[in-house]
RNA sequence: CGGGGCAUGGCUCAGCUUGGUAGAGCACCUGGCUUGGGACCAGGGGGUCGCAGGUUCGAAUCCUGCUGCUCCGACCA
């Protein structure tokens, strides 16, 4: 490819509307262009990135039996309905309507779209397992879009799933998937982490979420500094902090005028923040009242909260309902609330002793509270968030807490699909059963993204070869310079013809301009032709990622090339 | 969904407070000159000032509504 022919606008100012490195230099060095909020064109170098993740994707996937289907976009809300996820999704789904006034959505996901498929024609256990793919298109309505294609409404997915006979089928797939995912995002030279996650609104047991780690991630994760654990922090288990073995002392009522945060109240009985409990009240969908108790210096994991108790959706709880329970906040106390009021403590609030915890009256504390004797009857769980120098669940060494992105999921999904759309198959013995099913998302755009969050520097892009839209940019220093030119269009037609992705640069621009443009690009391997190649047969190879330059004569530099591009 | 900010040429932004009919840099076109890190000189093209309404002799500027973009929040009493 020559760029004078390349569609790819560079700008030299940073647009606006970007934050975060990689949604700026994607707009700077002319991949991508915002249609709408959260929705993008590709250029050509964007293209070629996608295609050449797309690549690695496809060639694991098949080398994992999967087999590559393209299913619709656009997709009738019968099946979501007989799903009961047409209402789940909710405003996240984009939905439109036919002129007949049928109601279909842009999917935002097709586990009902290929479970209808599969119901339909697998018959017999000697059927499975079967592996379907697809690189699509999705469409989430996201509440806010933002870091260009980060979190974006319009998004490319590669998606399997897998259909199998039993549980244990399902663990050699997501076992394939799980390894496959990790053969790819190495290929692709990313920095990542497999971690243990919620499954969320997909549902399902058992997840993970394959992270690229980058400090502009969305997803906060905690990893162990010794073993190899790693889980989202939604998921982490916190591990029971025991506290010194103490004599109990007899419970008592206090007062501490208006403290009501927890600062105020240890401020001012003089206690450790290790000796205090935290007070949170949510209500759930169905306007449940949860009052939730951990210790001070921790913090109420929602999702683990949402567990639980089985909700779906949690809010902090209004004021007024607090009172008609018996709790006043700011001083809300486990011990006097209302018979029936849902209580979660923490299993470390469970192991605390003479501690301090609302009264549930105005300006009032109690001090001396052992949750064992004085709680009564609660709902003792694991519902704090994970913090850094926790002890790790898995080894016990110290845990540290890290940002990531999201850049793969997998998940085993059991029956929850097959048997809402009634998707089965006969068994050895002749029985009906639902197929058991995984399914393992892959961001395509997203993972272009998080490869320039992790890969940048002042000056633009650094690709990694597996993935750089070109791997090598081949630059004439005067494009007016016969000689040079003429030099550089061999050197050209023979990288080509050894295979290598090479663009040159013929554009009638000053130097200087064609060296900004390949750093912003970001072109691994840079090969300058200026009077000392012509004059001295020295071809210099600059390489993006550390800005070594090397020279070479004409006979060698090829070998140097391929053996420079092995090591990107 | 709540709160803030913004909307002026392709990009970054000034002008708005104090109303008088639109400007800079970059980009683009022509010519010249230049060629190892976003040159220079000369000339030139391009804007219903987001949309709709109102106030006014006159609105980019003041007022109202709408739309879009963006940031923060929707988390611990």
């Amino acid at each position: 490819m020559r760029a004078s022919k390349l569609y790819a606008p560079t700008l030299r100012e940073v647009p606006a509307e970007a934050e975060i490195p990689s949604h700026q230099l994607m707009l700077r060095a002319g991949f991508i262009r915002k249609a709408a909020g959260g929705v993008y064109t590709y250029l050509p170098l964007a293209w070629r990135t996608l295609r050449k993740i797309e690549k690695i994707v496809r060639e694991e996937m098949d080398g994992a039996d999967g087999q590559e289907i393209a299913m619709p976009i656009m997709q009738p809300s019968e099946l979501w309905r007989e799903s009961g996820r047409w209402d789940v999704f909710g405003e996240e789904m984009f939905k439109l309507n036919d002129r007949h006034g049928r109601e279909f959505c842009l999917g935002p996901t097709h586990e009902e779209i290929i479970t209808d498929l599969v119901r339909n024609e697998v018959r017999s256990y000697k059927q499975l397992p079967l592996l379907l793919y697809q690189i699509q298109n999705k469409y989430r309505d996201e509440i806010r879009p933002r870091f260009g294609l980060m979190r974006g409404r319009e998004f490319i997915m590669k998606d399997l799933y897998s259909f199998d006979k039993d549980e244990d089928g399902l663990d050699v797939s997501y076992k394939k998937m799980y390894d496959a995912y990790t053969k790819i995002f190495s290929r692709c030279g990313l920095v990542f982490r497999p971690v243990e996650a919620d499954s969320g609104a997909i549902g399902g047991s058992n997840t993970h979420e394959f992270t690229a780690l980058a400090k502009n991630g969305e997803s906060e994760i905690a990893v162990c500094t010794k073993c190899d654990y790693a889980a989202n922090i939604e998921k982490a288990e916190s591990v029971v902090l025991y506290s010194k073995n103490e004599d109990e002392l007899p419970l008592q009522k206090t007062a501490t005028p208006n403290a009501k945060t927890i600062e105020a109240v240890i401020e001012y009985l003089k206690l450790p923040i290790e000796k205090s409990i935290k007070a949170v009240a949510f209500q759930d969908e169905k306007d449940r009242l949860i009052c939730v108790f951990v210790r001070g210096d921790h913090e109420v994991n929602e999702i683990k909260l949402q567990n639980a108790v089985e909700a779906v959706n949690l809010r902090m709880a209004d004021e007024n309902v607090i009172l008609a329970a018996g709790g006043i906040p700011g001083f809300m106390s486990p011990i006097g609330l209302k018979k029936g009021t849902i209580v979660v403590v923490d299993e470390t609030v469970m192991e605390m002793k003479n501690a301090c915890c609302g009264a549930n009256e105005t300006d009032m504390h109690y001090v001396n509270a052992n949750p064992k004797r004085d709680f009564g009857e609660v709902m003792v769980k694991d519902v704090r968030l994970i913090q850094k120098n926790d002890a790790c669940p898995h080894c016990g060494a110290s845990v540290d807490i890290t940002r990531g992105i999201e850049i793969g999921q997998v998940f085993k999904l059991g029956i929850k699909y097959s048997s809402a759309l009634r998707a089965t198959f006969l068994d050895e013995n002749g029985k009906e059963k639902p197929l058991v099913m995984g399914c393992y998302g892959i961001g395509v755009s997203r993972t272009m993204a998080a490869a320039i969050e992790q890969y940048h520097d002042e000056n633009g892009i650094i690709w990694p070869r597996a993935i750089a839209p070109y791997e090598v940019v081949l630059v004439p220093v005067n494009a007016k310079n016969e000689a040079q030119m003429k030099l550089a269009e061999e050197i050209y037609t023979e990288l080509k013809k050894e295979g290598i992705d090479v663009l040159l640069d013929d554009r009638k621009e000053r130097p200087g301009v064609k060296f900004k443009d390949a750093d912003l690009i970001g072109y691994p391997l840079r090969v300058t032709i200026g009077p000392k190649a012509v004059e001295e047969d020295k071809i210099e190879i600059k390489v993006r990622k550390n800005g070594k330059t090397i020279y070479d004569t004409k006979d060698g530099y090829v070998k140097n090339i391929k053996s420079l591009l092995e090591e990107l």
